[in-house]
DNA sequence: TGAACATATGAACAAATATTCATATATAAT
DNA sequence: ATTATATATGAATATTTGTTCATATGTTCA
C-alpha cells in the first residue's frame, strides 16, 4: 500500500488505468475462468472431447486416471459451463458447451509457439 | 486405470481421440499458461498495463497491494512471456509483451457475459 | 429382487501457490 | 560516501486445490 515518487509523475496515469480497469467482479469471474484452464487434467478432458463425445469412463481410459479423478474434473468444467452431458442408460456422455473453448486455446497456442 | 463396457462399443473413438490428443508437452504448455492467467492479481496487473506502460510501485498503488505482491506476480508474467520491461533510473516499467492477452481476455470475456 | 456396472461425491491427504516479512541490490541525490 | 528510494528475492506461512479412497446413487440385466 506504498507509493513513490512515480505517483507524482504519473498520479494521472494511475487515475486513467483505474478507470480504464474493468469492474472488480468481472476480473475475478475472468480469473476464475482460467484458472479452469489452468491445469493439464481439465486441458487434457477439454481436448479429448472437442471432436466428439466421450463418456467419464472412456476419457478416464485415455487419460489413464482413475474414475474418480476424471469425474471430479468434470464437475469443474461442468461448473464453469464449459462441457455438457447428455446421459444414456448408465453412462453420461461429455462434450464441449462453448465455442470459445477452442477459440481461447487457440490463442493460447498461437503464444507458446512463437 | 479402470474399463467400462462402453469401450467394447467406443474402443474406436478413444482410438481416434488419443491420435487427434496434441502432444503430452504442448497440453502442460497449455495449462501452464493459463494458470498464470488464472490468478486476480495477475489479471487486474495485465489490466493494469494493458494501455500504457506503468512501474511497479503505480501498480501497487493502482491494486492497493505491496510491491513485493506485485513484484512476485510480475516475475511470473514475466517468465511466461507476457509483461516485458524498460528500466529508467530507479523505476522499472512494465507493459504488455503479446498481443494475444488482449484477444485471450476478450474470448474469456465472451464466454463470461453469454 | 438382487447383482453388476457407471458415475458422483464427501473426507482426507499431499502438493502447489499467493502473500508477507525481512533483506538484498541498484540507482539517484545530497 | 551516505542516505533515500525503487525493485527484486528468499524463506516462512496460510490457503487453495488435485487426487485418492471409500462409499452413495442410479441404471441395466438376469
Amino acid at each position: 500500500m506504498s507509493s513513490c515518487d512515480c505517483n507524482i509523475i504519473h498520479e494521472e496515469a494511475v487515475e486513467k488505468a483505474r478507470k480504464l480497469m474493468p469492474e472488480e467482479s468481472k476480473l475475478y469471474e475472468l480469473a476464475d475462468l482460467f484458472k479452469v484452464f489452468g491445469d493439464s487434467t481439465r486441458v487434457k478432458i477439454l481436448y479429448a472431447i472437442s471432436d466428439f463425445e466421450m463418456c467419464v469412463c472412456d476419457i478416464a481410459l485415455l487419460l489413464g486416471m482413475t474414475q474418480s479423478a476424471i469425474s471430479h474434473q468434470l464437475r469443474v468444467l461442468k461448473q464453469a459451463r464449459l462441457v455438457k452431458y447428455r446421459k444414456n442408460g448408465k453412462s453420461t456422455f461429455y462434450s464441449l458447451d462453448d465455442e470459445h473453448v477452442e477459440l481461447i486455446f487457440k490463442q493460447g497456442l498461437m503464444h507458446i509457439n512463437e
